[in-house]
DNA sequence: TAATAGATTGTCATTTATGACAATCTATTA
DNA sequence: TAATAGATTGTCATAAATGACAATCTATTA
């Protein structure tokens, strides 16, 4: 008898503006009043599907980690059966392809709560290792007698070139500190083939 | 007649706890009591001396930056005339010698005010530029015959890692993380020696 | 030691953010 | 179409953060 619930839909609409949000103005700065004008609500439609501040913080570090993984999932499993590893660094330097680097900007925007956060800082931790593990695997592939002490020192410094410079946007950099950010990590591939 | 001005001591003690309190609880964490609580005194004494809200941040923001700047200067007129770039790589990657990561740290939660903050956004550009070029200089020193375009993409790449791993100190990775890092810059300079 | 400029403390008003909940509206189907 | 469960809106109370400023204390030196 009762209408159908729209608990999911709005959950994600909210939560996806929440996660702009904390990318824009911070984890403390993104108030309920922005989050609800970001998805187009009013205030109180976050209290009814979400909870209060702290629900809603819980709810945003599932939805981002999830995201997150689940995009390095579908990344993971859309690489073609050859030139897999320059595929993935395209795909992660090169702006044409970046399907929502949001996902990546919000963990970064999410870190500061580990602090206080015992359960956001596993949730985060594990989402980064699984990106560096994605890319530990893609390096195994393609050196597969290289060490794995070196891959895995490969995989982090990569994984740290890209964070970087993710998490520089804010200051616009130029694009060239992109390209030169892809060739850093292509340097380290080709350090790694040189063993 | 009157007595001495505090205002520089105060002010400095007041801004290095504002500084930690950004690192610790994010920019629009670090509420005002936070602030005076970090530097054992008085929220009202922080108006006195440092204004009110967006004042504060002015001069948080020429503090941050200004003290990382410093330290990075500091840094590279400490470099020995030999192993300077194995030095500079000890010292960024390798915790005992963590003169004060603060500094870094503080400039990474500055970052998200670069969007609505102008100033803030060329501070902060500033203050990286100058710390790639840092890395570059060290690098053009040891291979004075690379191309200054793989010069630039490996001081980039160096920058970044450290940056990551820097920022995500919060998450206390073990220790293998900045270990590894350490090695992935490593391979960066040894991909620009083998150009 | 008295006058002065600054240090320090305390208090109140205003603004902002959050929490709670009542009231109303609407899709669904028995 | 009437009953129902959920959607949506609006309002008020409380808490938190900030701004403003009066009042008091204290080092300095003329």
């Amino acid at each position: 008898m009762p209408r159908k619930s729209l608990k999911a839909s709005r959950s994600e609409k909210i939560l996806n503006a929440y996660a702009d949000c904390i990318v824009r103005y911070g984890l403390e700065g993104a108030t309920q009043e922005k989050i609800a004008e970001h998805a187009g609500v009013k205030r109180s439609i976050l209290r009814h599907y979400l909870g209060n501040k702290a629900d809603m913080l819980n709810a945003l570090i599932d939805h981002v980690t999830g995201k997150f993984d689940s995009q390095v999932q579908s990344f993971a499993d859309e690489l073609p059966t050859t030139d897999r590893l320059d595929t993935c660094l395209e795909w992660m330097f090169d702006s044409e392809y970046s399907s929502d680097k949001n996902a990546t900007r919000a963990l970064e925007a999410l870190i500061v709560c580990a602090y206080e956060h015992p359960y956001a800082r596993e949730k985060l931790m594990d989402s980064t290792k699984q990106f560096i593990r994605l890319i530990e695997n893609e390096l195994i592939r393609e050196f597969p007698n290289a060490s794995s002490d070196r891959t895995f020192d490969a995989a982090i410094g990569i994984t740290g070139i890209y964070f970087s410079i993710d998490s520089l946007t804010a200051l616009q950099p130029p694009d060239e500190w992109w390209s030169a950010s892809k060739r850093a990590a292509h340097m380290i591939v080709h350090s790694l083939g040189a063993s």
